[in-house]
DNA sequence: CTTAGTGCAAAGCTTTTGCACTGCA
DNA sequence: TGCAGTGCAAAAGCTTTGCACTAAG
């Protein structure tokens, strides 16, 4: 499998912190080692080393929203007998557990980063700004939803649970608030 | 599984409401066939029956939220020749030309529906909130953000041209409002 | 008449699945 | 030890691409 070509790249930003063998810390990760295991436990699921290098993995960096294919790459540097199939299984996994969101930043890769733990529930998770010149993605929280929230209950009836914010336009790099664009 | 409004099923499509061969009327358009037509031309790209009959497909019905092959099958319906490679070609031309938009639903399907027409510009581009329970999807339009946007300028330094919303929740018939859920 | 655009089929990629093996409980 | 979990490879989807043909300008 040639899997250059694959290689999610947007304007040389790709150069994520590089990662030893270090899987099962469990310390680095947002939902902590012990913490996953229990709920694994008590779901009646296995404590595997591949599920906690997979979290582990994708809680290393909150920042990085990494693709399938980054993740099987962190982790294979630590455990490189894992198969690409385990990481699209535990991730599978891990979204319904809830501990990790899928995310799309409109570069046409399906990415991944470490949940708000139970955060989002009451409508707290964070956001994404994203520059349209460099693809730079900056993360952001903000509770500000919440009165619009309030009043999307009125007009619609509609009980909201949980929110997604995608910002685009131009990172002060790039000349954001400098420019007078129309 | 939510078996809802326009919720296509992985190996089921075109159970949408049904359409009949109308295509390259020109006048149910956001945009109108004869300013699609002027935007080609000025580009010097070719009017097509098949580039009308897209667009026309996309903006009949602008809360449908159609994925590319039902694009596919709505078009056929008024011209069976189309293929369904010239679908995915037009679809990334009119993504290029900003007369669409590409909208992610989260239930695993690329999704497309006509641009609000210049005024994603000024931030008031139309948002979604979708129902967990049964995956409807109902749109809704607010310059709320706009406070929002004004604060994040103020201390990122990013200048926003355009925005996302997705809020996720119970709909008012899957007992919205009327639940009181933690 | 020129060549962009199209249809078809084949290729490419990402993600899922079948199956025998492995290792957690 | 038993069976959930894993690795591998094959399959399945969805989207793109090569090529000869069609039709817009």
């Amino acid at each position: 499998m040639p899997s250059a070509v694959s290689r999610p790249q947007r304007n040389e930003k790709g150069k994520l912190p590089g990662y030893g063998a270090a899987a099962i810390k469990g310390n680095s990760m947002a939902v902590g080692g012990e913490e996953f295991k229990q709920i694994l436990k008590g779901k009646g699921l296995k404590v595997t080393n591949q599920r906690l290098a997979v979290l582990e993995a994708i809680s290393e960096c909150p920042d990085c929203h990494l693709t399938a294919e980054e993740i099987y790459d962190k982790v294979k540097a630590g455990s490189p007998e894992i198969g690409l199939a385990t990481v699209y299984r535990t991730i599978q996994l891990l979204l319904e557990l809830h501990l990790i969101d899928r995310i799309d930043l409109d570069d046409g890769f399906v990415r991944y980063e470490i949940g708000d733990m139970g955060t989002s529930v009451s409508g707290h998770r964070h956001h994404h700004l994203i520059c349209l010149e460099c693809g730079r993605v900056t993360s952001f929280r903000d509770d500000y939803l919440e009165e619009l929230e309030r009043r999307i209950v009125q007009t619609t009836g509609f009980r909201i649970v949980d929110h997604e914010v995608k910002f685009y336009g131009r990172c002060r790099e790039c000349g954001g608030n400098l420019i007078e664009e129309k």
